[in-house]
Order: C-alpha cells, then structure tokens, then sequence
DNA sequence: TATATTTGCAACCAATCGGTTTCATACTCC
DNA sequence: GGAGTATGAAACCGATTGGTTGCAAATATA
C-alpha cells in the first residue's frame, strides 16, 4: 500500500477535510456533513490521512475529534524547494540554478 | 479522468520523471533507461504529464524532447501557501492567522 | 438496564491505475 | 525504396481506489 503525503493530497476529498480541520478540530461525522457522501467514507480518508501522519486524533468521550499537523506539509514543501528556485530565477542565473540542482540530485 | 496536478505528482515514477527533465529536456526512450519500466509505461506517465500541462515537447526529427513546465509547480506552492502561515507563525499569533484563513476560505 | 449515538472495521463493488504486449505511424539512414 | 529507430495508441490484465452497506464496540442518556 502506498501511503506517502503526495498519495494522501491527490484526492479532493481529502484536500477539502484537511480544509476544514486546519481551522479547528473536527469529529468524523461533522466532516461528513460537508460532503455527499457516507460517515464511512470520509472516516477511510480520514484514516489514509492518519496513516501517513497528516491528522491527529483527540478523544473526547465517543466523539473523535482530528485536527491537521501542519508540520507534516513542510514534507511537499520540501520537495517544491528544489524546483522553486528554478521559476524564482531569471533566465540569466538559470545555468548556475541548474548546476547547483544536479548536484543535489546526483 | 481526474488529470489534475495533485494526481499527477502522487506518483512516484513520475515524480522521477519531474526530477529528470528538470535538469534537461529528455526524449521517452532516454527517460525509460532510467526505470525498470517499458518505454511504454514512462510514455503514459508523460502523457498524465502532458494532459495537465505539467511538461512540454519539442520535436527534433522523430525525437521528442519532453522538458518541464516548471511554472505549473506554483499551483501547489499556491495550495500550500495558506498553510505556510500556519506552521511559520508562532502560537501566540495563531488566533489571528486562523481568523485570516477562515476569511480566505469561506 | 435499555436505548440511542458515535465511531471503526470488514466485505463487497465498479472504476481507475500502472503496467505489459502488440501494432501503426513517422522519421533517418543506407 | 527498404531497413532500422523513435514514438504514440489500443487492448488487455492484476492491483488499488473510493465508494457503499452492514455490523460490532464503546460511550452517553433515558
């Protein structure tokens, strides 16, 4: 099962529930609210999420309530870096940019 | 067909593909010698590529140079950009980043 | 205790994905 | 023109995906 961060933000489902649960904490059943479909089917977004790290849980009696780890999204963050430099340089500069991008990734 | 960015870069072979043609634009057969895949399998990735503009071909003879649209990559800088604020912001200022974001997203 | 609520999990299903094999097209070189 | 090379497209295949329905466990409430 592939279960990095790119995989977890590729549905627009689970980009829309880590929407919603960066502003605050939300129980599966009030995430389902916003989407047309079944409580079950956003509680398996809601775990493929929570297997590569991205939601935390809370219990509060039976109600569950996950919110975002933020930190988590520095991982695509990361990865965008490499190649920020490359539309944040002039043409000009483009040579030295590549250089230094082949040898981070020899 | 969901041919958007996201689902584009949640592969992982043509996240590699990303990475390649970023140094240098790269014909099909070129790229496949760098996978344990057919030529055929890294042309379909390229064509996901293609449908969300993500790279670009040049014709020279009967080779093909696929390079990358590095551009297309601030979608996702877009994307993450509203959360940025959140986990550069320091707790004490996170009430009023919330209250930003909330107004970005209605 | 009995009932209702909240949730996760398993089984199933149609659609999609990534891959392969095969074939057709277009270009280069002899 | 003919042989070889580069490529895309179609047909097919097993695995995975996102979705549903049904059920069991845990908690809250009467």
């Amino acid at each position: 099962m592939r279960r990095d961060i790119f995989h977890a933000i590729a549905d627009p489902t689970r980009r829309a529930i880590i929407a919603l649960i960066a502003l605050q904490a939300m129980t599966p059943n009030a995430l389902a609210d916003n989407f047309q479909t079944t409580r079950q089917a956003v509680s398996k977004h809601l775990r493929v999420l929570t297997e590569c790290e991205l939601v935390q849980q809370e219990q509060l009696g039976r109600e569950i309530y996950y919110s975002l780890r933020v930190d988590r999204l520095q991982e695509i963050d990361h990865w965008l870096s490499q190649y920020k430099q490359l539309w944040e340089t002039r043409f000009t500069q483009l040579d030295s940019v590549l250089a230094t991008l082949k040898h981070q990734n020899p």
